[in-house]
RNA sequence: GGCGGCGUAGCCAAGUGGUAAGGCAGAGGUCUGCAAAACCUUUAUUCAUCGGUUCGAUUCCGAUCGCCGCCUCCA
């Protein structure tokens, strides 16, 4: 039984989804304005654990991710630039995709954009308008939180304690407000040349908030059940869509909120002044390995913050070549019928404690620590050539299963190798027959530097890309 | 000022009221012509510090120190 921690009670719950066998969620997507941090990605990769995981127990999903491609800092930006909101994002949106499918992550089923869904956020505003929860100041409309008083019951921030600083949150706003806590549902342009929508509601465009109620309701249905997302949007942003969800329907929004924790970097907070901040192609760019990072961003439990090291990202590195080393080694093994028992039931325990430790709120250390010690077993007992038939098919099988919710062992492709280079392989292995080493690793040595390792076994030569 | 999280071996870290998962790195070994890979052994008497509760705490409580986050449209 899957139990996630869900942040609007506080406590570990017992997944149960509204539709028998069907999973609904909503992960609140990046804004794009410029490429995304490895931090982003983490979050990105978490969601798609989630997505996974649940497909993993048997639900039919629907996942919703959003883009938001109207903002305050994309339209300076864009306006910066001399360009349209669709010429300046779409550069990022690409980019966007680019990062997440390196990364293995599969594509959400519905990927709405803000700007493609202003009727949706006006139809909303005006209910929250007819039911008192929303009024007009000059040209903007704003939300009433004083008219719902569940207000905070998702960040239980308490109000009374703050910062009296109000004051500075108010002068953000350009207009007049009932309550400082209020927040805009609708702003007016600021000037002339600033993008915005004729509507029924006047002339302007939307609140950062509006988009994700309007749009998530719009594809989920007015309840659903997970909403996703990094920690730092329970508050404003999550709380924000609650006031406006449930303010609108009178029904609960979404039933579990789960939050993605943040990544340090060399024990510090990630950010360009510290220089430490890091988007997904500087890293590439430095040469490491997408399939390498998607496992150290998901090695730990997505509600543990997580502290990024080039160590621990060459560990992880390390980590997954040996997995498909693994999976390599086991497909190309030679056995005998039959089937080994023992064998048999470490691959049942090994399912069983990866189970237990993605249904613990998606554990995946303890997921992976399961992978580890039964790719531990299984290796020794090709090495006793102990694997049967029937456990190779099985392993390859379950191997499969986890990697349908993990996605680290990369591709099983045995591809063919040119003629020149397996002459090569011949010829080495004819110089060793011989006893002439030196041209044995002389051969060795130039295809390392072609990028393919060749491992010696008592069966034969493998060899592998580098 | 208000609210919350964290501090576990060289590094990344899981975890629990009964004496510490996993990965990387290190050391020794098996195998190998040598490598590589894999495997075996080994690496925290100890979980920031100091008190308290308990038969027993790393795990609960309190204090202290340090780090991180939210309260400012940043995942």
């Amino acid at each position: 039984m899957l139990h996630i921690h869900n942040t609007l009670s506080g406590r570990l719950e017992e997944f149960h989804s509204l539709r028998e066998g069907e999973a609904r969620f909503y992960y609140c997507g990046p804004t794009v304005w410029d490429y995304g941090h490895i931090g982003n990605f983490r979050a990105a990769v978490a969601a798609d654990i989630l997505r996974r995981y649940l497909k993993f127990k048997g639900y039919q999903v629907t996942h919703v991710m959003n883009i938001t491609d109207v903002e305050d800092r994309i339209i300076a930006k864009s306006q910066e630039a001399g360009l349209s909101i669709d010429d300046y994002t779409a550069k990022y949106i690409d980019a966007l995709w680019e990062d997440a499918d390196a990364l293995g992550c599969e594509r959400p089923d519905i990927v709405p954009r803000a700007t493609r869904h202003i009727p949706e956020m006006v139809a909303l505003i005006e209910r929250l308008l007819q039911n008192n929860h929303a009024y007009r100041s000059d040209g903007s409309i704003y939300y009433r939180i004083s008219s719902f008083p569940e207000y905070g019951k998702l960040s239980k921030i308490n109000f009374a304690g703050n910062i009296v600083g109000g004051s500075e949150r108010i002068d953000t706003d350009r207009y007049e407000k009932e309550d400082a806590r209020d927040f805009a549902l609708w702003k007016e342009p600021g000037n002339e040349n600033e993008p915005a929508w004729d509507t029924e509601i006047g002339r302007g465009r939307p609140g950062w908030h509006i988009e994700c109620s309007a749009m998530s309701m719009k594809y989920l249905g007015e309840t659903f059940d997970i909403h996703a997302g990094g920690v730092d949007l329970i508050f404003p942003h999550h709380e924000n869509e609650i006031a406006q969800s449930e303010g609108a329907t009178g029904k609960p929004f979404a039933r579990y909120w789960l939050h993605i924790e943040h990544l340090k970097v060399e024990g510090e907070t990630m950010s360009k002044s510290k220089g430490n901040y890091y988007t997904l192609r500087d890293l590439t760019a430095k040469g490491h390995a997408p399939l390498g990072i998607r496992y150290f961003l998901l090695s730990v439990p997505y509600r543990k913050q997580l502290n990024f090291t080039f160590d621990a990202l060459r560990g992880a590195e390390k980590t997954v070549e040996s997995l498909r080393d693994f999976r390599a080694r086991l497909s190309e093994a030679r056995t005998e019928p039959g089937a080994n028992h023992a064998l048999r039931e470490s691959a049942q325990r090994a399912l069983e404690a990866f189970e237990a430790g993605m249904d613990d709120d998606l554990n995946t250390s303890v997921a992976l620590a399961a992978i580890h010690n039964l790719t531990r077993e299984v290796n020794t007992a090709l090495a006793r050539h102990k694997v049967r038939e029937e456990n190779k098919r099985e392993l390859l099988d379950l191997v499969r299963r986890f990697d349908t919710v993990l996605n680290v062992f990369g591709e099983d492709q045995r591809e063919m190798l040119d003629s020149e280079i397996q002459a090569l392989i011949d010829e080495r292995q004819e110089a060793r027959r011989r006893r002439d080493f030196t041209r044995a690793d002389e051969i060795r040595d130039q295809l390392a530097h072609c990028g393919i390792i060749l491992e010696d076994t008592k069966d034969g030569v493998r060899w592998k890309r580098k």
